[in-house]
DNA sequence: GAAAGTGCCGAAAAGGCTTTCTGTGACCGT
DNA sequence: ACGGTCACAGAAAGCCTTTTCGGCACTTTC
């Protein structure tokens, strides 16, 4: 208000002002800077120690509205709260290797007017591309074709088949579920997984069953659906000890599932893992190292996802689109739930 | 590569285009798209009709290059996968109202060059304003007072007084918990904290000695600290039901810590909250309702706290800055692990 | 009927940077 | 000594938008 004093912080150095101290012109002094070859090395040098003594640091706004790129992406999440978007944003972060690339993080909150905006705002500010979260593995509308930047749709695919999406392959999930307690000799396995409204919890089930007559083997019991919580893992494990008590594992659908299960065979004086082998989906660590014993669970690998979403974004922006559905698999994480000691 | 055809998508429609299409020039056209009086109302709708054919939408690097503001904040981190980035992050958005603002996010890792790095990289994108973001509540070094832009720390505060941070009060809630419980008729309340050299833990045993001291009343037994994790609940509670059989509540240092403590209590056949009352901090919504019953834990308003930190650094970029610490109260939120029912 | 005022529009500059193109002097070959 | 390279530096255009300023055609005022 007052004064103009700058906030007693460097004010904005421009090119112009390192090509005046080192005595050459800006054309120059960018060519020094960006290592083009018409420039003589003293010269050079010159304008190298004339920029870090301004600290110079160029106006990558200025620079972006040139190249007509930014070097900025848009990550679009449903879910930020949740579970999916975070370490996938770490794996982006860690694709794009932070030095080029800058990632805005919008949270649409499930609201497609939102959604659009952020879109737009995104858009507006030349993002060279987007990356869509989902909140859940089912499919979702297509952001549309007609979008200037590359977009690729991690964990929920889009529903466009002409988009490319990364998800997780969560019917091998519940495939290699089921492989790991076979392979611990279990054979009188259940299954209490969440929400039957999620894809999710139907893939995994299917996989399961799957791997399980390849195996010879039949579920104990039917699948059984509830929500994704504590308590209606306790309330269906209760329910299925009672009708099944031959069972000697149970498959959760996710580790939360898992660790009401838990609590209710050790009401119910069953033992973990000896009687009864327990795991789960998703290797969240709150809920796996807290358990007693620790709960083996299927890692989704999200930062993979992650990872792989920026690179199929890297290479769209360079021209080399993909279109279809790329699933990834999953990792068992083996621990004492599922095997002794 | 081979042809120019701009990837089947609308590509780059600029003012220029918007003008030519309306007959007028790009500085009537921007007059017009923008509310500025100098127009007829005739030649602004006309205007206005050929972007919206255009569909154009401006070009905000260019808008910022000119404007010197980008309206775009920088959010740095340390605490990417964890429990305070997160809400913060939603409350800054919430009080940027996503109009206007956008929000880059950068996680350090809690490696101080990487910070640096995404630091620059952030003030050469000429973002208006920096939110720090700490992974504890200990003071963090101070990202300098030469930096270009305001800076306000959130969570955990700088180490210079004379920047801006706003925190949680971490006493307050300590002595809130501890007026919960007296106020729910407990007398002989123990704690069971976390990690003892974070702050936070300290913080909040302080607050409890003080609101029981208040109160006329003692700790039974010593504080005691720990990790924070359900197994280190577990085994203190243990240690402490055996030495004071007395006590009827345990404030815990986390909701972690609260749900190994009632696993305990469950074992030792002390009912809660009935015999004994339980209580934990920060109200993360995973643990609380999952425990039986379910946890009454003080809510550290992570979102508040985002919104403030926001509100502060939209004051400081519009030349109110403010320094020093300030700290923000927080809420219990009673559930059945302290009154019955 | 001339001077002043009004309403609307466009030319041009600005913002910081990169790139192309032009220019200059030094050097080469003949 | 002269045309021709070559190495290097600078002028200027361009990216897209906003804003200032000047201009133009009117209308109002005495």
């Amino acid at each position: 208000m007052n004064n103009a004093v700058p906030s007693s912080a460097s004010r904005k150095v421009t090119l112009n002002d390192v090509a005046r101290l080192a005595g050459v012109s800006v054309a120059t002094a960018s060519k020094a800077l960006n290592g083009r070859k018409q420039v003589r090395a003293e010269t050079r040098a010159r304008v190298v120690e004339a920029a870090e003594q301004l600290s110079f640091s160029p106006n990558e706004l200025a620079r972006s509205l040139l190249a007509d790129r930014t070097g900025t992406v848009g990550l679009l999440t449903n879910d930020l709260e949740g579970r999916f978007s975070i370490p996938i944003l770490m794996g982006a972060e860690d694709a794009f290797g932070a030095d080029s690339v800058a990632v805005f993080l919008c949270d649409a909150r499930g609201d497609a007017i939102r959604e659009k905006h952020h879109v737009h705002a995104l858009l507006s500010r030349r993002v060279d591309g987007l990356i869509v979260v989902g909140s859940r593995t089912d499919p979702r509308p297509s952001l549309g074709r007609e979008l200037p930047v590359p977009v690729v749709y991690a964990y929920a695919p889009s529903e466009d088949p002409d988009d490319l999406s990364i998800v997780v392959d969560n019917v091998g999930a519940g495939r290699s579920a089921v492989d790991h307690l076979v392979s611990t000799g279990r054979s009188r396995i259940a299954h209490i997984s969440g929400d039957p409204t999620y894809g999710a919890s139907q893939e995994r089930a299917q996989g399961a069953l799957a791997a399980l007559a390849d195996h010879g083997l039949e579920l104990v019991g039917e699948a059984r659906f509830g929500s994704w919580t504590e308590s209606w893992g306790r309330a269906a494990a209760s329910m299925l000890l009672g009708q099944h008590p031959e069972l000697d594992a149970i498959l959760c659908g996710s580790d939360q599932v898992a660790r009401g299960v838990m609590d209710a065979l050790r009401e119910h004086g069953r033992t973990v893992p000896d009687d009864v082998a327990v795991m789960g989906f998703d290797n969240w660590e709150i809920f796996t190292s807290g358990a007693r014993p620790a709960l083996t669970s299927v890692d989704m690998n999200f930062e993979r996802l992650g990872r792989v979403a920026a690179q199929r974004l890297f290479a769209a922006i360079d021209g080399e689109p993909r279109s279809g559905v790329e699933a990834l698999d999953t990792r068992v994480v083996i621990r004492g739930s599922t095997v002794p000691g």
